[in-house]
DNA sequence: GGCATTTACATAGCCGACTAACTGATAGCC
DNA sequence: GGCTATCAGTTAGTCGGCTATGTAAATGCC
């Protein structure tokens, strides 16, 4: 655009560039790790809630993991399909579906808890603890300012 | 995971957590802001490449976007079904195609990039010049720890 | 010159994300 | 009781992203 005062022209939407570019290559990096357990990325942040907690909508999962609720009937659809969770109808509510893990399912905790921390440790690299810090904050803050509600933190 | 020492349970992976869902958040964002010139998020950084330097090969595109080939043959097949740019085959070599823009697409130019502004004002919210700064270099170190080549800066 | 290799693009098919629109069940309100 | 409104989930269709694979042209090497 314009920066007016003849200066050189500046890159534009610095940070607005950098987030899409980020996330595709964290996405990226995610995939290549799951793959080894069988997953696409996304589907484990929905398994995580249904080890924290079962059973669950899909209409809870859909707002705990900040996304619209066909996006979170697609996952499960497909999770199913893969043999990780099994859906039933609530007898209380026949309009509510509940979601459950399969044991196959409660199996891949531990895999991907690993796989996790490794990509976590990928991501930070060698920033400090400040860094670490101060990047969540940053991104936090740019999650309000999006209007991002936001994933519920996954721990208690 | 696993803390070990006994304290609260820590959030799992919290920058690996956030990146998606600010990507996503910032995402949708920018698909309402340029729905009204009829645009998709992503199909405005296409355009932006060819705003600098035209013709571009796919290739080019993808290289720059930091984004696979197939990719950029897609928003490349939808941008010229819109309307927005054309595609011909180079004489020189035959393989090579050649995108350049249309009079739509060139027009696209003044709307897009007051949208990016807004976009970037939205996303930085109340954020210091000094804060902005950090972010930058923050999400720079992960998209290199994270193995991303980048989109090269669209400026000079 | 002729054949293998590389290069540039295209296609097919999958997944995650969205919006829009539909179905079925519950809840509310006369 | 019955009609309407709301709510949960699903379906349909589109886009961006990827991997795997295919095709055509140019290059390289003998």
């Amino acid at each position: 655009m314009d920066e007016g005062t003849g200066g050189p022209v500046e890159q534009v939407g610095p940070i607005s560039a950098l987030v899409p570019a980020v996330a595709r290559a964290h996405r990226t990096l995610a995939g290549q790790l799951l793959r080894e357990v069988g997953l696409y990325p996304g589907q484990e942040l929905l398994l995580m809630r249904l080890w924290a907690a079962e059973p669950r909508t899909p209409g809870e999962l859909a707002r705990e993991l900040g996304v619209e609720p066909p996006t979170a009937v697609k996952a499960v659809a497909r999770l199913e399909a893969a043999g990780f969770v099994t859906r039933e109808r609530s007898t209380d509510d026949r309009r509510v579906v509940l979601v459950s893990l399969t044991a196959a399912g409660r199996a891949l905790r531990e895999p991907v808890e690993r796989i996790w921390a490794e990509l976590e440790r990928r991501t930070v690299g060698d920033l400090g603890a400040d860094d670490r810090r101060r990047l969540t904050e940053l991104l936090s803050a740019v999650a309000r300012n999006v209007g991002d509600v936001g994933p519920d933190p996954v721990g208690p």
